[in-house]
DNA sequence: TATTTTATGAGAATTATTCTTATTTACGAA
DNA sequence: TTCGTAAATAAGAATAATTCTCATAAAATA
């Protein structure tokens, strides 16, 4: 939990209880929507307010604590791992992994410089992979 | 219009004006919102339900007329471009501007039939470049 | 400890989307 | 061409996700 707090310090940001648990949920929740955590908090702390978990995830994103996750959906979701990443997104379901390959962003970033977009300036390069999980 | 006519002919699906005017529609906004082609389509025929709007886009993705593009906002996107293509998203608004590289694609089959994801039917691979655009 | 700023709770408001039901329409068969 | 039927549409209610408002509470800091 000390490391949580540390997060929260680290981006200068004030330390309160709802901000600490909603942090970890989405550290124990894959990809969670704001529904997930919220039903997540509940369990243990019934009186975090709805409004609250929308402005802390606001307040998070902007500080650059965690990210959206761009689906097909009319519902966003989080992810708090913020290290360049791809995702695998299951055709026949709502789950979602992570696609870690730093080989594979160097391949894409070699191959973007030489390109030359000439009227657009790269940030971010992310990968969709869709399909289906073996079982 | 008979060019449109033919596609819904095509994939089955009975005329109606209604498709006809949506599918049209679709073509002339870039990555439309439904409610971006309700507020075109009005223009002209003010007395289409906004029902039907979604009713029918949902309909055109189940033949492969059309496809939902993944955002991170609680809002859907569609996009009447068929063929395999990426996307540039701006960093500081909304727009999004298609991105066809077929070199790219190539590449990209080739790294991930050789990397053998072992657990991953991989149907799609779609790039999603954050950045902003040069004016 | 007092002060000030910021965060939170509660619930209303808004927005996007889906659902329901009665009516209408497209289109193949007669 | 007309008819019958399944499918599509209009209208608006219902739902679900998110945002907003504002009074209260709690952090940080002087």
């Amino acid at each position: 939990m000390d490391e949580i707090k540390n997060k929260l310090f680290e981006k200068g940001l004030k330390i309160t209880p709802q901000r600490l648990i909603i942090l970890e949920a989405i550290y124990n929740i894959s990809h969670p929507t704001a529904d997930d955590l919220i039903k997540y908090i509940r369990k243990k702390h019934s009186n975090i307010a709805i409004g609250t978990v929308y402005k802390v995830l606001e307040k998070f994103i902007e500080v650059g604590l965690i990210k959206k996750i761009t689906t097909e959906k009319d519902i966003v979701r989080y992810d708090g791992y913020m290290n360049n990443h791809h995702h695998f997104y299951s055709s026949d379901s709502t789950v979602i992994k992570d696609y870690i390959d730093e080989d594979l962003d160097k391949i894409l970033e070699e191959y973007f410089k030489n390109k030359r977009i000439n009227n657009f300036n790269i940030e971010e390069i992310t990968l969709q992979i869709k399909g289906k999980f073996k079982k």
